[in-house]
DNA sequence: ACTGATAATAGTAATCATTACTATTTAATT
DNA sequence: AATTAAATAGTAATGATTACTATTATCAGT
């Protein structure tokens, strides 16, 4: 992979955010830097960037793609209202903690990604 | 909410599967009792089941919506080459033991969601 | 059963996040 | 400096989902 000055920026910025922005809103701050930014460089190196697991993509219900530059293992809480997401460190928390914190747990999803063995067979 | 022929049918091919299809795969299904049956019709159904827990909705990396008609706790497997979803029930697998399963998991996100405690007190 | 009100549908058009495309620019190498 | 190919900017295309509208079907009241 070469160097771009681009991509730079696009890694800068989503890793010195704490949020979960989606790849409009970080189009929107490199645009401040980098006038001329692309939004296409801004999804292509994103989607290069999670790929390489540089950073976690979130599918969420708002169907855009939400990105976060935090790539240590952790949960997420998203209010069905606001849309708001909330990093859940570990220990995990079970809903009856979350409950706690003032975050009313209606719908758990856990998923984990990886390979299956029929696709490990197939990539001997 | 009034009866529909075809909200009952949407609802019975959803509860009678085990997979996890999206809303073109009923789509097709619900084609071959109701020929007639429109797919922003099914869109609409799944939706509003959905909004009322009847089924649970999937927001997975292919960006298609796929659906579960099991709305007990579980979580998923995905297979980031061929897209496969696997339910894993309770008791929940830690990735060790998904590994046993022949399921190399290289990434987890877990999400929990509901209200967060600002709109709770907006609902006041 | 008949009628009115209105929820739900079929079919089609519109939306919008994301991806593809292409001419041009730029990084790296000789 | 010249060469090569990766990366970009800008724009067009894609495709899942939603919106729209004329029509149909459900249900409550007579």
């Amino acid at each position: 992979m070469r160097f771009s000055r681009q991509r730079e920026l696009i890694t800068e910025v989503i890793k010195g955010r704490k949020d979960h922005p989606t790849a409009d809103m970080i189009y929107s701050s490199c645009r401040e830097l980098e006038p001329n930014i692309s939004l296409g460089t801004v999804y292509r190196n994103l989607k290069q960037l999670a790929d390489d697991g540089e950073i976690i993509t979130l599918e969420t219900v708002d169907k855009r793609l939400h990105y976060d530059g935090d790539t240590s293992r952790h949960s997420h809480f998203i209010c069905e209202k606001c849309g708001k997401i909330v990093d859940l460190f570990k220990p995990a928390k079970t809903p009856d903690e979350l409950t706690e914190l003032g975050l009313k747990v209606t719908g758990e999803k856990c998923i984990y990604y990886g390979d299956c063995s029929d696709c490990a067979i197939l990539n001997r």
